[in-house]
DNA sequence: ACTCATTTTCGCTCATGACTGAAACAACCG
DNA sequence: CGGTTGTTTCAGTCATGAGCGAAAATGAGT
C-alpha cells in the first residue's frame, strides 16, 4: 500500500464506514471515496495498490460501482488499462444513488405492499387491521415516489438553487395555516 | 411458531429483507413489520412464537427498536409482562427513523468531513482538489440538513398535506425559469 | 496465430456479526 | 424470605458475504 494523503485516507475510511452502515460493501464504497477524492481517472492497479486490497476485489467493486452509475470508465492516451473516475457534482451523485435504490428498493417494496393488500382475506378478522397499515404504507411511498419523481428530474443547477431557496420558502409554508 | 396470516408473513419477511439492504438486523426489521401490523401490543413470548426466533435475540432487538423510537413499552392491566407497539403513523415513523440515521450516520459525517478540510495541507499539492471536492460534498450535507430540520419538524398531518401539495408546487417551480 | 497486458471468474478461506441457550438477574407475590 | 414470572447478559456457534489468489478469458498489437 503506497502513499495516501492523510487527508484522503481520513475520508476514504469514513466513506467506506458509511457504506457499510448503509449496506453498501465496504471496499466498494472506500473505492468510490478515492476515485471521488482523485482529481485524475485511475486504473485498477493503482486502487488496489493505494488501497491495499486483491485486485479481483477492486475489480468487482469497480463493475459493481459502474452499476451504480456513479463511477465512469475512462481511457488514457497511450494506455490500453481501463480508467476510472466518479461522478464529482455531488447533487448529480446522490440524485444517481438515489434513483438506483429506489429502483432497487423501494419500487420492489411498492410492489410487494401492493400484492400484500390485494392478498387480505376480508374473512379474516386479523386482516383488517393489517390491510389498513398496509394502505397507510403504500400512500406513503407512493407520495413520497411523486415527490422524489419530480425532484430527481431537476437538473442538478436548478436542484441545488431550488433546496437553498427551500429556506425561504418554509418560512412561507410553516407559518401558513395548518 | 404458531399462525401468523399469510399477508402478514409475507410483509413481515420484505421488510425484513428491506431492513438488511438498509443496514439493519433483519430480525429487528422483522419484529417492527409484525408490531407495524399487530392491532395490539404484543410481548416478547408471542414475538418469539409468532417469528420463531430466540427469546434473546427478541429481547435484543426490542431494545434495539425502542432505541430508534420507533418501539413503545405499553403495559396490560393484570398483565406485569411488557408489551410492545410500534408507531402506526406513518409518517411520524419515517421521521423519526430518519432523525435518528441523521443523528447517527449524517451528523458525524459533517463533522468527519470538517476535520478532513481542516486537516488539508496547503503545501500538498494532491490536497488542494480534494478539498474541493470534500468542501462541495459539506456544503451539499449543510444545504440537506438544513431542509431536513425544516421539515422534520412540520407536524405529520402538514407534512403529509405539504407533500401532497408538492405536485402542484412543482409544477410551479419546474416551470418557471432555471 | 501468438504474445503480452489486462480483466474477470471462481472456489476457497476468513471475519463479522446475527443468533442461540443457559445462566444470571430483577421484580413481584404469597 | 422462597417461589414464580419475566428480562437481560454472555459465551459459544453458525451463516453470510467479503476478500483472496490462481486460473481462465479477453483483446490489442505484432
Amino acid at each position: 500500500m503506497s502513499a495516501l494523503s492523510p487527508v484522503t485516507q481520513k475520508f476514504v475510511l469514513h466513506w467506506g464506514e458509511m457504506g457499510a452502515r448503509w449496506g453498501i460493501n465496504r471496499t466498494m464504497a472506500q473505492i468510490h471515496a478515492l476515485l471521488f477524492l482523485s482529481e485524475k481517472p485511475l486504473h485498477a492497479e493503482e486502487i488496489c495498490d493505494l488501497l491495499g486490497v486483491a485486485r479481483s476485489n477492486v475489480s468487482t467493486s469497480l463493475r459493481e460501482l459502474q452499476n451504480w452509475q456513479v463511477v465512469k470508465i475512462t481511457h488514457v492516451m497511450g494506455d490500453r488499462r481501463d480508467h476510472f473516475e466518479a461522478i464529482k457534482d455531488v447533487f448529480e451523485m446522490f440524485r444517481t444513488i438515489a434513483i438506483e435504490r429506489k429502483k432497487r428498493e423501494v419500487d420492489p417494496t411498492l410492489t410487494a405492499l401492493r400484492e400484500c393488500i390485494a392478498e387480505t382475506d376480508p374473512a379474516r378478522h386479523e386482516d383488517a387491521y393489517a390491510r389498513q397499515r398496509l394502505t397507510d404504507l403504500e400512500e406513503f411511498f407512493d407520495t413520497g415516489n411523486n415527490w422524489f419523481e419530480k425532484v430527481s428530474r431537476l437538473p442538478s443547477g436548478r436542484l441545488r438553487r431550488a433546496m437553498k431557496l427551500g429556506d425561504k420558502l418554509f418560512s412561507l409554508l410553516g407559518l401558513s395555516g395548518d
